[in-house]
DNA sequence: AACGCGGGCAACCGCTTTTTC
DNA sequence: GGAAAAAGCGGTTGCCCGCGT
């Protein structure tokens, strides 16, 4: 189904994911948000590159995501979007709450194309994909709701609804919106983000804590910590521990740093 | 039972776009 | 405004599994 793990000449880990990497990267995804692809692996305790991580965060481990059989429903509105938008998976994957652009994708190669030629006797691969989709803008779609073709710029509100954490986990829009500094209920000044900084400076950095059996070192799974008395770590994202410090600003600005006060005194209190 | 083949899907690759400095 | 870095996107690949022979 997959391809076997191996290790590539950069040390990285390719291929199949095993059930322990996918909880370290749910955990820490869950925990502080994808603040960087390219960091994460690192901080996560992963030997993986980062769009590896995103890759499967995004396709695969994301809670709000769908996993099985495509519903008839479902299959007509691609068959739709397709007519209308062509091969921008992304862009249909996102008025498909639960469903990934690679899952949309593999279902019509695997399904829908068949089943279209089937239909039409014929493929579709020769329409004209660009012409409908120019013919679409600011009209109305299949549906008969009206919209813009640039639905792009459209929050997928799947992810904003289904998820307790999505500033971290939504759309490049959303995470715009809410990382913008004079956005909503959780705009910051920049006299308080220097407090923040201040209070974030003494995280240790991982490159500074070589040594066995340190913090970050360590395997990055659900910790004990927040584990035992009802840790709900949607709660935890959402205040932004750690390092995804934008996304602290985002919300709840006025709870940031006393959490992150408390969490850090429980993380020193860890170390030898 | 053994083998071959095609379907299905997770993951990779390379390019493009967006963001940051 | 330009360069570099990061993120996103779509096409492609690799391989497991089920089915037919």
């Amino acid at each position: 189904m997959v391809r076997a793990p191996f290790i590539d000449k950069n040390g990285l880990k390719k291929g199949a994911w095993s059930e322990e990497e996918d909880q370290k990267l749910r955990s820490y995804v869950q925990r502080y948000g994808h603040w960087n692809w390219r960091e994460l692996p690192r901080f996560a305790g992963l030997k993986r590159c980062g769009k590896s991580c995103r890759l499967r965060w995004m396709n695969y481990l994301r809670p709000e995501l769908k996993h099985g059989n495509f519903t008839e429903e479902e299959d007509a509105k691609i068959m739709n979007l397709h007519q209308e938008l062509g091969n921008r998976w992304s862009t249909i994957a996102a008025r498909l709450p639960g469903r990934t652009d690679n899952e949309i994708k593999n279902h019509w190669h695997s399904n829908l194309k068949k089943r279209l030629i089937k239909q039409n006797g014929t493929s579709d691969e020769g329409n004209d994909y660009s012409t409908a989709t120019c013919q679409s803008e600011g009209s109305h779609n299949s549906e008969g709701e009206a919209e813009s073709v640039l639905i792009i710029d459209t929050p997928p509100n799947m992810i904003l609804e289904s998820s307790s954490f999505s500033p971290a986990t939504s759309s490049r829009t959303s995470e715009l919106s809410s990382l913008s500094p004079d956005s909503g209920s959780g705009s910051i000044s920049s006299s308080n983000m220097g407090v923040i900084e201040d209070v974030c400076r003494p995280l240790p950095c991982p490159a500074d804590q070589s040594s066995s059996g340190d913090f970050w070192s360590e395997p990055f799974v659900a910790d004990n910590i927040y584990n035992q008395d009802g840790y709900d770590p949607t709660s935890m994202a959402r205040v932004g521990f750690g390092l995804p410090l934008p996304l602290a600003c985002d919300l709840y600005f006025d709870d940031y740093a006393d959490h992150l006060l408390d969490f850090y005194q429980l993380q020193m209190q860890e170390w030898p």
